[in-house]
DNA sequence: ATTTTAATTTAGTATTGACTTAATTAGATT
DNA sequence: AATCTAATTAAGTCAATACTAAATTAAAAT
C-alpha cells in the first residue's frame, strides 16, 4: 500500500485537522497554532510530516509560507481503501487458519472434517508447553505465494 | 469524522495487516501470529481494537474464532476522504492567516495589502517577546463559524 | 465433572510519538 | 550589512502504544 505513509500521517488528530483547515484557507503557522491551540513548532513539526508523505506543498512569498493540500494523494487513499473492501475472500475451507498444506496432500489417510481441520490449522498447537521459538518457524506452516 | 477510530485502526501496520489477511481468509488466532511473526496476545490485542472500531466481526465455531471484515467500514471511510479531497476552498484572500478580523472592518484606513495581511494574520506577532501564554488568546483571533 | 484447547487478559517493559522551550535558520526588508 | 519576521530545528519530557510472558477465561470435548 503505497499510501501507507499518507494513511499513517493523517491518522493523527492533530494533522488531520491541519489538513481540513488547509483544505478551506491558507493559514500561516501562527494562525494554524492558535486555531489548534499548540505551539508553533508543534504545529511545524506536523506540517513536516505532512509535507514529507507528500500531502502538503509550500512554498514562501514574502515572510509567509503558504500550504496547498494535495488533494490527489488523499483521492489516491480513498481509491485504495475501496479496492482494499472489495477484496475476494479465496477459495477454500472456511474453518480455521486456512492451511493448504494438508489439503495438498500430505497422507493418503482419510480423515474427517475436523481432523483435517485441527491438522491444517495447528498441528502442533495441542502441546503447548513444546512450543519454542525455534519451533515457531516449523510450525503451522501455510502456503501463501 | 466518524471513522476517525476505523482510520487510526487501520494506520497500524499490523492491524492493516491482519485486515488484508482475513480479507482474503479465514484465520485462527495462532495462524494469525505465524504469519505476522507476533505472540497470539500481542495478535488478539489488535483483533479487539479492531472490534472495537467494528471493523471485524468474530463468532466461535468449536474451539476457533471466526473474523470476519466488515468491508462497509472501508468503504465509509473511502468515502470520507473522497468528500474530504473534494472540500471547496473558501473564497477569500488567500494570503496568510485567512483572518477575516480585519476585512470586516476594525479601522476606516485604506490599507495596502501587505498592511492588511499582517494586520489580519498576526498582529501581535511581531514582538515575539511579548507573547504570552495569557495573550494567546487574544492575540490573532479569525472569525470561523 | 474434568480435561483440553483456543483465545483473552494482566502486568510489565521498551519504544515511539507529540508536545514544549529555546536556539537557530531562512528569507524579506531596510 | 544589519535588522526584522516567520518558520524550523534541537533537545528534553511525558504520555501513549506495541510488544512479551504468564495467568486466566471461555468454550468444546470427553
Amino acid at each position: 500500500m503505497r499510501t501507507k505513509a499518507v494513511l499513517k500521517a493523517i491518522a493523527d488528530d492533530t494533522r488531520l485537522n491541519l489538513v481540513k483547515l488547509l483544505l478551506k484557507h491558507s493559514y500561516c503557522v501562527g494562525a494554524l497554532a492558535r486555531r489548534l491551540g499548540l505551539t508553533e513548532a508543534a504545529v511545524s513539526q506536523h506540517l513536516k510530516v505532512l509535507r514529507e508523505v507528500g500531502l502538503l506543498h509550500g512554498e514562501k512569498r514574502g515572510y509567509f509560507r503558504h500550504y496547498e493540500v494535495n488533494r490527489e494523494k488523499l483521492r489516491m487513499l480513498a481509491a485504495e481503501l475501496q479496492e482494499l473492501a472489495a477484496v475476494q475472500r479465496e477459495a477454500g475451507p472456511s474453518e480455521e487458519g486456512g492451511c493448504r498444506l494438508q489439503k495438498q496432500g500430505r497422507g493418503a489417510t482419510h480423515k474427517s472434517q475436523k481432523e483435517w481441520v485441527q491438522e491444517a490449522c495447528c498441528a502442533c498447537h495441542g502441546v503447548r508447553a513444546k512450543r519454542k521459538e525455534s519451533e515457531r518457524d516449523e510450525h503451522h506452516k501455510c502456503e501463501e505465494s
